[in-house]
DNA sequence: CGCGACGTTGATTTGCCTCAACGATTGTGG
DNA sequence: CCACAATCGTTGAGGCAAATCAACGTCGCG
């Protein structure tokens, strides 16, 4: 807990109060490897910090196929902010991809918090706009970038995920087959 | 102006104050088609309000390609928000694709108003929360779908884009060739 | 009128996918 | 602790989606 009170206080710093807000609002949870803690289909009503561990979020496509939207690690945070905020069904699945512990809110603690301690709302406005900043990046990467590019940059800007997230999940993050992953990495290491 | 008032108004309802403190903080701005309100290399200082006219804002890449990350019409917010927080030259071009009305705000205006009225650090919350969710789901229809069944998905979403922009620019923003989107609407037509 | 953007078509090339196979590693249950 | 299954990373052959390059008619605009 004492984690994300000092993550937030890095933003802006937080009085007595609101950390005891804080305290109260979120609760903590363990997640095994494996396990879920979003479901296609499901309404997302939480919004989850991660302490310790590691997710990705995923959707399925009509041919069966898993494409990572997001990872998390260690103080990022992780939910489909879409099913949240609109309350309909995600197309999304959050998985741990290791052991987890992690600090969740339900929506209407989250909005009660916005209006107790408006705070909170410039805090989470600064970290909704980062997010848009790097989906943005992401886009026009997508669509001015050959797949080598992707990957270097990857690697370039994510280096803490080597030998923590398999090149399975990196292809599927970066849009190419594990299989032409292989390549790629074959041809950049001469 | 009324017409960002009441943008605004619809989000969450406007005292008297908070309606002259947008009136105070916005300047408006005609710009003729081929204009630019934000060019590469700059940095990208204030936050744009479509009142009537149409933009794009799009990218260069190092073959000199065009690549449209957005399109803003009326009641539409466009800025390159990465170089508005970061205050570092923008890599994007924002471009009339016709004659324009605008309302612009400087970023230290755009502070003021949060601080001075916090409702509005609400409403850009909200607003940057719907940018978010509009990019994800960009992201992931560009790691899962074809070019067809994005350029479907394209008019679909924005039908009043139909005879407004240019098959050239919507094959940008989808990320395929003019060329090869041809071949797509005369697929699509049989 | 003439020029430049647009939309289209065809021929060719290429980046990436599909499918199949293999050894190496990890994990799991008996 | 071993045996077996599952996942991973890799390689190769072949195929397809989309890019490239070139050409041409149309249209709006200066």
């Amino acid at each position: 807990m004492e984690s994300l009170i000092s993550y937030f206080n890095n933003l802006l710093s937080l009085d007595d109060d609101e950390k005891e807000a804080v305290r109260k609002s979120f609760s903590e949870k363990r997640v095994r490897r494996r396990q879920f803690i979003l479901q296609e289909g499901n309404i997302c009503k939480v919004n989850t910090f991660v302490v310790e561990g590691c997710f990705r979020m995923y959707m399925i496509d009509d041919n069966a196929k898993e494409h990572n939207l997001q990872f998390a690690i260690e103080n990022w945070w992780i939910g489909d902010i879409g099913s949240f905020y609109s309350e309909e069904p995600s197309r999304l699945n959050i998985e741990a991809i290791e052991n987890s512990i992690i600090l969740q809110i339900k929506k209407e603690d989250q909005l009660r918090l916005f209006i107790d301690y408006p705070k909170f709302n410039r805090i989470f406005r600064v970290f909704t706009e980062n997010a848009l900043i790097s989906y943005q990046r992401r886009v026009l990467q997508n669509i001015s970038s050959t797949a080598e590019e992707r990957y270097v940059d990857f690697m370039k800007r994510y280096p803490f995920f080597f030998n923590r997230i398999s090149n399975v999940q990196i292809a599927s993050f970066i849009g190419v087959t594990p299989e032409f992953l292989s390549k790629i990495r074959k041809n950049i290491s001469k």
